[in-house]
DNA sequence: CTGAAAGCGCTTACAG
DNA sequence: CTGAAAGCGCTTACAG
């Protein structure tokens, strides 16, 4: 009997067709306890005597047991999984914060399913729909240096799911939770970095007029320069796509021929820093002794580029954890609660382009 | 009735609390049809009398009935989900990949779970488990740029799913199926490109010595030199890690004092590229004039790097496409079945760096 | 403390 | 052609 178990076991290593997966029964069966039993031993979820425990527990080890997430998901309504919506995959920034999602979740015993929506909401609705329909516990919106489709946000509700918004600042009235980056203190200190380096013809780069992220650190900019009583030139403030094609068509705008150039930029992300230097030394100007230049994002890149780059880093798996105990904290609360954003700082990577 | 439905409607795309999702019994009710013709009509199993299919079609639709898939896939042990086992989220090919993976899933109908390891094989193995517990129809296993640990291959089988590797061309003795680009064509084409540019003195930075690509993308090196009867010199043959740090290293082994520069490097990765191109720049070596550079994957830096960097791009998302394609071929064909390998050829994307 | 039984929402032989 | 019923693998009132 204990020999024919150990036959299945060894197919199910090996390389053979798969053994039918042990369900509640044959451990009931083996340990010659109730499937009753058998449940609450496994689910911690009632006291059973503890000789029943016991063979329960050796049964069900032996046999290789575990439950069907399917069959319990089914009951409870739970799946120990979340969903997680992206605009897409490709964005190194996203796949930060992902990385911190399926960190927290696996050590909370989670898993993750990742729905990308593409920036289209019908998309998004969509995947919300199954998602809901798998019985996902729960769902993580991640947002990326670009804004999200309002509609996506507000299609979040609709699931009827908790969830939790990252990298995104929802509106006063949205009663959403949120963890978020401190991009306004983050334009500062790139500001102020820069202003203490003696430079006062600073550019700010930012990505879409639009775009929210931008728009804080703009406030950062301009709060750094308030602090020492300076006044930026309009004129220094563009907005460019965050790529690096972007950089080099602020470069050509802020470097051409007849207008003051700045003495230093600070850039919405690293696509654009690279792509501005790339236009400084298209124009004969040096980086950083002409123009200093910071970028956000801390890239991989950034020190591969010429010169490396100073970059501002943000904690984004640090965003991506706390979002994940944030909906656990709301899957066991439950009931009625105040919707919370956190906000965490970035820092500074001193490189030699500032 | 029908307004009561309406108002059902509009709690769950208001923001309030979520309605009870509707069942097949409730499909069934309203459109006065058996449970039995419902199902039937809903997955066109069974041909059913026309008026019965559009009244129970109609409600379906009114209800807003989606099919719980818990509940089909605790019966038809079908999930219509892939698991994707992955090293990590943070690289550039294995996103790249995964975008491929995803859009081909969705096309088909199918969810992806993504299930990284970070290259430990217990983890995988637990993620294995996972999967197969949660009845995914089959896995796809995506290698990046560096091997997979082989235990992590060698637990696939074990899992009873049907499983595509992508990226990673199994032994021969394997038996799986698998998609994979051709890197020893991309090294051919990268040192070829350089030979005539009339380099002669070309190194070749490689990745980790066991990576399984480097060392074809080293075979195309030497094919592309035997072709025109030229033989590389071994010294010029380094491996390094697939970091910007990796490539300064090469190049401060390649350009150090008492030696013949190399007049060219082809490296295994942008981000050794780029660190070569670095350590160029700091021993006064002008690229490409100096030394031409190839890196390889086309990383979306290459344009702003100080030159432009000529790369070799990888048709990753059809690797993730084809992957997904082989899938759902093997769930429908089951049975006997001869593994098979796709290979993929590289392009060169040339720039200024050579 | 314990187990038989109902039931989660489906699919699908089975019997008419 | 059609539907009642069994059953997928669990959890959890319910009744002893």
């Amino acid at each position: 009997m204990p020999q024919s178990r150990v036959v299945q076991e060894q197919n199910f290593l090996g390389n053979e067709a798969p053994r039918q997966k042990p369900t509640i029964k044959d451990v009931a069966r083996a340990s010659g306890a109730s499937v009753t039993a058998v449940s609450y031993v496994l689910n911690n979820s009632r006291t059973v005597g503890v000789q029943t425990r016991e063979r329960v527990l050796a049964a069900a080890q032996e046999l290789g047991y575990r439950p069907n997430p399917l069959a319990r998901g089914l009951i409870t309504g739970r799946t120990q999984a979340f969903g997680t919506l992206v605009r897409d995959l490709q964005s190194y920034i996203t796949t930060r914060i992902i990385a911190g999602v399926e960190k927290a979740a696996r050590e909370q015993g989670y898993k993750m399913l990742l729905a990308p929506h593409n920036q289209d909401p019908s998309q998004a609705v969509s995947a919300l729909h199954d998602l809901t329909a798998r019985r996902m516990d729960g769902i993580i919106s991640i947002s990326g240096n670009s804004d999200e489709h309002p509609e996506i946000i507000a299609a979040l509700p609709a699931a009827g799911l908790p969830y939790v918004l990252a990298f995104y600042r929802p509106s006063e009235t949205a009663r959403a939770d949120s963890v978020v980056v401190d991009n306004r203190q983050g334009g500062y200190v790139a500001t102020r970095h820069l202003l203490d380096l003696g430079r006062r013809r600073i550019a700010f780069v930012g990505g879409p007029a639009a775009n929210n992220a931008s728009r804080e650190r703009l406030k950062g900019y301009r709060q750094a320069h308030a602090e020492m009583d300076l006044t930026p030139d309009e004129a220094l403030i563009v907005s460019q796509h965050f790529m690096v094609e972007g950089g080099m068509r602020a470069a050509e705008q802020l470097l051409r021929d007849g207008v003051t150039p700045p003495d230093a930029v600070f850039a919405c992300n690293d696509h654009i820093a690279a792509g501005f230097i790339r236009g400084c030394r298209e124009k004969g100007l040096r980086v950083p002794d002409d123009v200093a230049v910071v970028g956000f994002d801390d890239h991989d890149m950034c020190p591969a580029l010429d010169p490396p780059l100073t970059s501002m880093r943000m904690p984004l798996p640090q965003v991506g954890q706390l979002c994940v105990e944030r909906l656990i904290y709301r899957l066991e609360q439950g009931a009625a609660w105040e919707p919370e954003t956190i906000t965490l700082p970035c820092s500074l990577v001193i490189r030699q382009s500032a």
